[in-house]
RNA sequence: GGGCCGGUAGCUCAGUCCGGCAGAGCGUCUGGCUUUUAACCAGACGGUCGCGUGUUCAAAUCGCGCCCGGCCCGCCA
């Protein structure tokens, strides 16, 4: 107690949890990640329990959070959903789990966001909103700045909504809390105290991660709110916990760093109380454990070796808590790039779920979260196909590998929202052909001819056949979003560049006349003709059907032809089979 | 500068904990389905497991040293 030296800098006690490795060599050998996670956990409450230190009755506290600073993109999800798997486990096993998701929005806001997006979840950019406002703003916190688009509260309220709409997109049940509704009911008001009154110990704590803070300093763990002009400040001049109700503190408003600018301060000097401010992060992450029982956090690889390690030591030796059970989680990139709004870089999940079904997406959050990888956008057929067969695998419609039955077994269930009954009947249209299916607009064309190609059986339930020919819709968007060549669009009002020679253009003719003069067209019969036309010409097939693709597509390949032209109407097709128009 | 994570086929990824023939899907190529699109079936091609080294009968896997990308030691999934 007296010799502080003893205590335990960034390398420091021997049960500093590894927040890496995710199977250790006393770990049971699980197929899924969450599963070797819910183990510890799991040890961590009957430890708590044993030592008296836990009420039997609390449920297990499963945490996430992030500032509601702009956009929230894809790569946010990994806070919602890492946990998500982790709290779905534990129930599984029969205990009761909250998920908790924090919205630091007591947090100052440091720069322009380039990129805003407005409740539907359509990107905005800062020119096009009162940009004046927010920059007169820096440096407040998120949930005192007027909202932009002037639907929410304010600028925090306004993206912690958008995270919540997230989070019920995926079907993933979180209690959103406000960090700033925290600190006004006084939520924070005990830790804060306590942090305050043992500052030397904190100061000293933080010294050896952090090399602005001096350890006989005279650093203050604790940012009011100036309440002049409204910002964050940084420089607590003294501390008097006898104060008021809890005590106050008093700072000066100075100029702030914010990355490579400054933040003015205000230079108004005044006191604030322990609920008009914020703890910085540091402390501020341990103070959340403890006042909302953390048992459980995933975080980005950001933190794993700054925030994670004092934040541990923190909690034990400013807080006497102990830590949760921590995860990193790698980040990863769309298509091949950093998440970034302001090079706008940036998807939402409701774009994301215009593209793919929710499973996928939960499926991809399913994934090894130590590994880095791409989102595809481009190749997003690549990780439905794989979804796919990851499902069939489930069903034993596919052997796989033994890996891959492993991971299905347990891992298929979990994708599935939460009450979804597995149903083996359900279908799924191969991803790229959903999107040439997007071509026709007809329901009824869709469900046809996705038949015809084997696709859809006999039997088969409505249910399942509706949500099979729903895909088509979000392939479609995903066609047209890439441009891709899936994009079939049929060229109607410009005939494309062509050049065929004297063979072909003569089959083209009779093909032409056939359309022309036929009783009825029959999808299977123009096929055939098509086919016929070709070989009577001495034009190979392949060339033949590629000079149609040309004419009414100007592509080299397309769809099934002869079922095609049989539902466009006859005298465009003849025309443009003659090159008329 | 110190520390951490990642790097496996053209692409997306398993496999690394626990050493045992280098794997899957897609793509490409060839052939088949006496119709050729999306597919499906059969086969082929495709690899310095980032590089080097040590241990071992045996290394993608374990140790050590490097390279590249990213992250942390300000803020931030």
């Amino acid at each position: 107690m007296s010799d502080e030296s003893s205590v335990g800098g960034a390398n420091g006690a021997s049960d500093d949890a590894n927040p890496y490795t995710l199977q250790s060599a006393d770990d049971e050998h699980h197929a899924f990640w969450a599963d070797a996670v819910a183990d510890r956990v799991e040890a961590r409450v009957e430890d708590q329990l044993e030592r008296g230190v836990r009420d039997p009755e609390e449920p297990i506290v499963v945490k996430g959070g992030i500032s509601p600073s702009g956009v929230p993109h894809l790569g946010n999800v990994n806070e919602i959903m890492r946990g998500y798997y982790v709290a779905r486990v534990l129930r599984e096993r029969g205990h009761e789990v909250r998920q908790v998701f924090t919205a630091d929005d007591r947090d100052p806001l440091r720069k322009l966001p380039r990129t805003l997006c407005d409740l539907e979840g359509n990107l905005v950019d800062l020119g096009d909103v009162d940009a004046g406002a927010l920059g007169r703003n820096l440096g407040a916190p998120y949930t005192d700045i007027p909202d932009p688009f002037g639907c929410c509260d304010s600028y925090g309220d306004h993206f912690s909504n958008i995270i919540q709409d997230s989070a019920d997109a995926v079907d993933v049940p979180i209690e959103l809390v406000s960090n700033t509704d925290l600190y006004e009911r006084g939520e924070f008001e005990d830790v804060t105290r306590y942090v305050l009154e043992n500052r030397s110990r904190a100061r000293e704590v933080l010294s050896s991660y952090q090399d602005k803070v001096d350890a006989d300093g005279d650093y203050v763990p604790f940012n009011p709110i100036c309440a002049e002009c409204g910002k964050i400040t940084e420089t607590v001049t003294s501390v008097d916990l006898d104060a008021g109700e809890a005590g106050t503190v008093d700072y000066r408003c100075t100029d702030m760093d914010a990355g490579d600018r400054t933040i003015d301060g205000c230079g108004h000097e005044g006191a604030a109380t322990l609920r008009e401010g914020k703890l910085p992060w540091r402390f501020e992450w341990p103070a959340q454990w403890q006042i909302l029982g953390v048992d459980f956090e995933p975080f980005g690889k950001d933190h794993a070796e700054g925030s994670w390690p004092s934040g541990q030591d923190v909690a034990r030796n400013v807080l006497g808590i102990e830590p949760p059970v921590p995860m990193v989680y790698e980040w990863f990139t769309l298509d091949g790039e950093p998440f970034s709004s302001s090079e706008g870089n940036v998807i939402l999940v409701s774009d994301v779920l215009e593209l793919l079904e929710p499973e996928v997406l939960r499926y991809f959050f399913a994934k090894d979260p130590s590994r880095a990888r791409d989102f595809s956008i481009e190749r997003l057929d690549q990780l439905v196909d794989e979804f796919d067969r990851f499902e069939a695998i489930y069903f034993g419609e596919l052997e796989g590998t033994e890996d891959e039955r492993e991971f299905a077994e347990r891992v298929y269930p979990l994708v599935l929202e939460e009450d979804a009954e597995v149903r083996e009947e359900r279908i799924r249209l191969p991803y790229t052909f959903a999107a040439v299916l997007g071509m026709f607009d007809d329901p009824a064309l869709r469900e046809e001819v996705a038949r015809k190609e084997g696709h859809i059986p006999e039997n088969a339930p409505e249910w399942a056949v509706d949500a099979a020919l729903a895909r088509v819709e979000r392939a479609r968007n995903w066609a047209r979003r890439t441009g891709n060549e899936f994009d079939y669009e049929l060229k109607r009002s410009e005939i494309p560049d062509h050049e065929f020679d004297a063979a072909t253009t003569a089959a083209l003719s009779e093909l032409a006349e056939f359309v022309a003069t036929a009783e009825t067209i029959d999808p299977e019969e123009l096929q055939g003709e098509i086919y016929e036309t070709a070989k009577r010409n001495d034009v190979d097939v392949g060339d033949f059907f590629a000079a149609g693709y040309r004419l009414f597509f100007d592509e080299e390949q397309g769809p099934k032809l002869g079922p095609f032209l049989a539902k466009v109407d006859r005298e465009f097709v003849v025309d443009r089979l003659r090159r008329d128009r």
